[in-house]
DNA sequence: CATGAATGAGAGTTCATTCAT
DNA sequence: AATGAATGAACTCTCATTCAT
């Protein structure tokens, strides 16, 4: 019943440290993530970060592998439970939001990546994202041929579903405080709940997909 | 009519720093880039960095300024020329990728910035992105009243535009790569060019955004 | 019959320790020599090599008297062949010589120990090569009594001997590097045998040594 | 006439540095010598190492090069002042040996540099052991020309001088320390004077090289 | 006898920043 | 305005050694 944490056992160590560390990394960012802190907030010797994972490029992938293992199986998972492209394009919007906004380290460590091409990992991020993408075409693919899609640009309507949704995550905060000012009055969203924000990313890429639209 | 760096200019060598700060913070991310690689690229001492921006972060700010006063100066300078919401909507769209292509530090910077809230500025960007996002809600509302625009959320479409663009532009290189290989075979949009990609946005956006679309 | 290295036999395991940390000793020196490195090679736990040897001098100083004792046992071995005092001399160098040129570790580690005398280890070594030298002494003394030899200071002479077999073992594959090259053209016997040194270096020591040479 | 250490001005902190690293590699070893050590016993920060030196590495090359240049310089100003073989012989070995006990890191250095081939530099050492070796050769080259010294080996001839002083430097406090127990009673030349060694090995040197000697 | 987990100290190296000229 | 020398703190990573099982 004691809190102390327990020690001397592998897997419970290895996991808090990537807990952490997908923490630290999302919160700082690669290069200004220290692994003094790391172990610090982990509760173990700093040589014990290396002992498991090397390096720190080699924890960081760690980290990354699962973090996209987490939403791609939340994803695939929940994708199961329907049939319809229109239904499993729903779930695909609906599932990313719920988990972006409740692991918000997501969007942070996405963003971070995507944001230049020199980044850290290439191959694995790449790996793991092309497999969603690939998921996200092939249900476009499938409205297309059953002719309630319409044709589009898959890329530039993938990234306007993770990107938007991304965004919104990371800058909540900074929409809050925008909200709290009174100089520009406009709706920043500030409040929206996950499942709000979710509904409006999905009606508009049901706008812009859909053949018929009834107003 | 010497080929030789100008020195002894105060105005010379601050933008010559900034210039090649702009290029090494975009390329490396505030953490990663360092003062002294910066003094080598911009031929000056690494004191004079520190004489002229007082600190790492000044620098930064000075650059996130100079870019984001760029980006906003060309959209604004464009949107004289329009005076529908719908041209203006255009050529916000329009101007803003076109920039974006032609100086891809901008998207690097700015999804950097924006991928999480602990950033190393935030008043200031803030601003900056305020008065953007200002004039964006400025068209949205107008169209809104003239009645050829919905009602939408103005933050979500925002987000929608300048989150696609700004992926597009830092996934450039990830997409060829990613096109060159032959097992997952969906089009990533590699060759299109800055116009297309605008052009899908911008369709993507009208029907989210317009009352009535003939298809 | 099998092939997996047997464990759990003291003897055995300490024996392959020490094995391995000679190689290793030898190949990297005391200081850049790791205790994990020397587990990997050993095929043993890390902690299993404390337990038989407490710490790293302590398995440092096993490894020199095990080398020594090697070494002197060959040399006196060899020595009881012999009964005079030009016998026990040119027994003394060729066996030196065997020894080390086939056990290139001798060298190594003699002279990284004699190269400083802050070494690591002091006592033993010393009484180790004592030995040895008394017994070098041993037979220049008789030689001398026997009028064959001068009286020479043995000190000096011992060291022509092992200063010359040791470098001409270690400096091997640098002398063979510069046989390769060139623009100096001098012959750095590259290809000798290790007979042929011996041979040399006997011949060489004779004429030191002996009170009449006819030329 | 304040005796502080003088400090900005890079020449004189250069050579502070280096002036400590010669001591401090030959006492403990490239291994086990620690830039920390050296900052402190230079007085300056331990950055200003790496200023100078960009690395460990680097730092022991100056080192080596230094040392091997200055004993180089040593042998060949003093070789100008003869010109028979015998006495350019004389002179090499008298030089070594003087400049081998006046400067005791020398021995240390390179013995420890010697001692394995996998060695820190290869190069460099190379090189300059390269030239003080051509020289060496040719003395004994122009003797034989000469009518006045046998064929010999002269790697082996060359070792038997630069080992045996080297070694007789490296281990004066080992057989001053011998010297004072009583078990063993054989002369290790522990109060011998440099130029009595040097004498030592020379007329050693001519018994083997000279092709009459009248005893 | 054997293991893998854990530790603390210290290694080399880099960096933003300041000082003296 | 400009420079090169200097600094201290931080960083990643390694190592010998010990503990618990």
């Amino acid at each position: 019943m004691s809190k102390r944490i327990q020690k001397r056992d592998a897997t419970l160590s290895k996991q808090r440290i990537i807990t952490h560390a997908v923490e630290l990394f999302s919160q700082k960012g690669y290069a200004s993530a220290s692994m003094d802190e790391l172990a610090r907030r982990s509760d173990l010797n700093k040589a014990m970060v290396f002992y498991y994972f090397k390096n720190k490029k080699g924890l960081y992938e760690a980290v990354m592998r699962e973090v996209l293992l987490e939403i791609q199986k939340s994803i695939l998972e929940e994708n199961k439970n329907y049939n319809t492209p229109q239904e499993e394009l729903e779930s695909f919007i609906r599932t990313y939001a719920k988990f972006a906004f409740t692991h918000p380290y997501l969007p942070s460590l996405l963003l971070k990546e995507l944001s230049d091409s020199g980044a850290v990992i290439h191959e694995m991020l790449f790996i793991s994202m092309r497999q969603l993408f690939a998921l996200f075409c092939d249900i476009l693919k499938r409205g297309e041929e059953k002719g309630c899609f319409r044709e589009v640009q898959p890329m530039v309507v993938y990234f306007m579903v993770l990107g938007t949704l991304n965004l919104m995550v990371t800058t909540h905060s900074l929409r809050l405080k925008a909200s709290q000012l009174d100089d520009i009055k406009v709706d920043t969203c500030a409040n929206c709940s996950s499942e709000e924000i979710a509904a409006y990313v999905l009606d508009n890429i049901e706008r812009i997909i859909h053949k018929e639209i009834s107003q």
